[in-house]
DNA sequence: TTCCAGGAATCAA
DNA sequence: TTGATTCATGGA
């Protein structure tokens, strides 16, 4: 089943290999992942989306929703700050996205992430899925494919088990997590109703989630646009792009990511995640320069 | 305050 | 080839 979506100023390239999602591959000149349990494989065309399923979907909300197709760009980078980071930022990667996950996915994969590299991430990801998630058909029937595992299903997993995924010391804090999904502890459509500080609240509650990637969780998930995860390398672009003669400390930093950046902060430091990521050399290292 | 837990890729030496 | 570094959370 084949589809396509009039769509402008979309990188699909940048928006799935950008460190928000964890289950795409790249194939060939196409991406294939997997959404809500569904194989989709994605091709970007002039101006469009073409989407390729296994079955009929019904409707594609669940994709353009996933993709947030509906979203109008160039309305969002109107509100961002006439500063010089963010230009440079937005003209080096035009048409990034975010993207809107499923919530408990979001909050695992997250989860598993502290501490470890994209790649290991999506390493984790995908042994977790193969060994609990529900099989689903895809292209090809000799290789079988798995829907991420729901909180149910990990909730059973012995913590040994979660470890031979190489989750290390994240295994137990997975558990944790979907024990408390699954028993009722936290709801997670419960927090699409409260306010961005007390839906943080509620998730930092749990083991294994600080700031950060609550952080992730809200922006990734939810949408919510006041979240702004401040990892290793949004710190280092905002330390260099903003503050290149002095070193505020991190309080100073968070304040000043709350109010520079607007009513779409959430895209502003996706911008120049993806910015620092790739467009920079790594900064040589020297000794104990500060 | 500092260290460590798991671990695979990436660089510098 | 070896060795250091990367990643973010929580507990000792």
């Amino acid at each position: 089943m084949t589809a396509p979506f009039a769509v402008q100023n979309y990188n699909l390239d940048a928006t799935l290999d950008s460190g928000q999602a964890f289950r795409w591959w790249r194939s060939g000149a196409s991406w294939e992942g997997i959404i809500h349990g569904r194989w989709v494989r994605l091709r970007a065309l002039p101006d469009a989306l073409e989407a390729e399923t296994v079955e009929d979907p019904g409707t594609w909300d669940w994709l353009t929703h996933y993709l947030g197709l509906t979203e109008n760009l160039e309305e969002i980078l109107t509100t961002f700050p006439a500063d010089e980071p963010l230009r440079a930022a937005v003209q080096a990667c035009p048409g990034l996205r975010l993207l809107r996950q499923d919530p408990w996915e979001c909050l695992a994969s997250f989860i598993l992430s502290s501490t470890k590299q994209i790649i290991q991430i999506r390493q984790c990801v995908a042994l977790l899925s193969r060994d609990f998630g529900s099989p689903i058909p895809g292209p090809d029937p000799t290789q079988p494919l798995h829907a991420f595992p729901t909180a149910l299903q990990l909730a059973d997993v012995p913590e040994s088990a979660l470890r031979s995924c190489k989750l290390g010391f994240r295994a137990k804090y997975l558990s944790a997590a979907a024990r408390a999904i699954a028993g009722g502890d936290l709801d997670l459509d419960q927090l699409t109703k409260l306010t961005t500080a007390v839906a943080r609240e509620r998730l930092t509650q749990l083991p294994g989630v600080g700031p950060k990637i609550a952080n992730c969780v809200l922006l990734f998930a939810y949408g919510r646009q006041d979240a702004f995860p401040v990892d290793v390398w949004v710190l280092r672009a905002l330390e260099e792009l903003y503050f290149p003669r002095r070193r505020p400390n991190p309080q100073t930093l968070i304040r000043f990511t709350e109010t520079h950046f607007g009513p779409n902060a959430g895209y502003a430091q996706q911008y120049l995640f993806h910015y620092v990521r790739t467009q920079r050399p790594r900064p040589t290292r020297i000794g104990s320069g500060d």
